[in-house]
DNA sequence: ACCCTTTCTATACAGTTGAATAGAAATAAT
DNA sequence: ATTATTTCTATTCAACTGTATAGAAAGGGT
């Protein structure tokens, strides 16, 4: 009954994020998108309401993917997740990981001008989701060791969602996945005192 | 002999970079930087050579007024300065603290793509700048401390910078010049114990 | 075979981009 | 006043932007 649609969603989607998580939005120009991503310019259009609706689309693929793979074991877990998910921020092979930085930190620093309520509220729901597994996560460490307060598990979640940041910047700029190490070490042992000292 | 020139190069100058600091390289038009600088369209060209040349001009104006104002007193200093250098980050009226993040950040983030080897030569310089920075007020440190190591200079800078580049990152996207308070909290009172604790 | 629906290719569109240039304007020296 | 030099204004330029659309192509149903 009808023609077959000549791309994968599923893989379109992925491919547009990546290429915008290279490139950035502005720079990325529609006929250069169509080339690196596999769909045609009509179904840019049609399909996911132009250039702004496929990066949506993309922020959305790139938050569950990192949730899933990343994020999900410390909302059960404690401070040896958290060092994981750090870790895994210059660790080839981790999706956290990559010489481009981060498609959230590249788009947030990029919305700043641009002012799409939606791409705004896109980048903002990432790191409030991040936040609160790192909350969760020091919480659980918390009631794990018997309440004694050694730290303020909001103020410290605040203070890694920022080094977080830090170290997706450092790794773009220096193009290389590992260039924010130093910072990761620092985060990682301050965090294993936190737990020793208990 | 001359017609006089109908703008103040150093203020010019001095417009361009909070213009391109507020609203990035790609996102600012020729036209839009005229208005906002009060520099002509032919003087951008012949004086400054182009959009990018003015670009080049800011960022060393930045970067000379962050040495000066900011970076300075690290050079002679210890911890104190030091934490008084990353206070500033998220203090008004520091020039180093603002809505919009940091210039070098964020040319740094587009350069990624654009790939202009004059601006990646600029941001590249800034950050070394200041982890040589960092670097001698750590080491100066550990002279007065007597030698006890406690902390390696070298890994110690090189975490902070990128933690710098995440409260940065961390201010533009919340558009909240203190919003990267908790990183700074969190390593200022780790460098406080590395100073108490000699 | 023919039709109907969906998707694709190719082109067109108005607006913008950074750069370039020609002529006007402003100054100082003569 | 006239001239020489520099700077500015206004316009032009080709290239590119994201979007829109018309007609071709590809299927399945009859």
């Amino acid at each position: 009954m009808v023609r077959p649609k000549s791309y994968d969603r599923q893989k379109a989607v992925e491919n547009a994020c990546l290429a915008f998580w290279e490139h950035g939005f502005q720079a990325l120009g529609v006929r250069e998108l169509e080339q690196q991503t596999g769909i045609n310019q009509f179904a840019i259009r049609s399909e996911f309401g132009g250039k702004e609706g496929l990066l949506l689309e993309a922020l959305n693929y790139y938050r569950d993917a990192a949730i899933t793979n990343e994020m999900a074991p410390m909302w059960d877990g404690g401070i040896p997740e958290i060092i994981t998910f750090l870790r895994g921020l210059v660790t080839p092979g981790s999706m956290t990981s990559s010489q481009f930085g981060c498609l959230m930190v590249n788009t947030g620093v990029e919305n700043a001008r641009l002012k799409s309520p939606a791409l705004g509220e896109a980048t903002r729901g990432y790191w409030t989701e991040l936040e609160s597994h790192f909350t969760r996560a020091l919480e659980n460490e918390l009631r794990a060791q018997g309440g004694k307060v050694r730290f303020s598990p909001a103020e410290l979640a605040a203070a890694l969602v920022s080094a977080v940041m830090g170290v997706h910047v450092q790794n773009r700029t220096q193009k290389d996945q590992t260039a924010g190490r130093a910072l990761v070490d620092l985060m990682c042992n301050r965090l294993a005192e936190l737990r020793a000292s208990s």
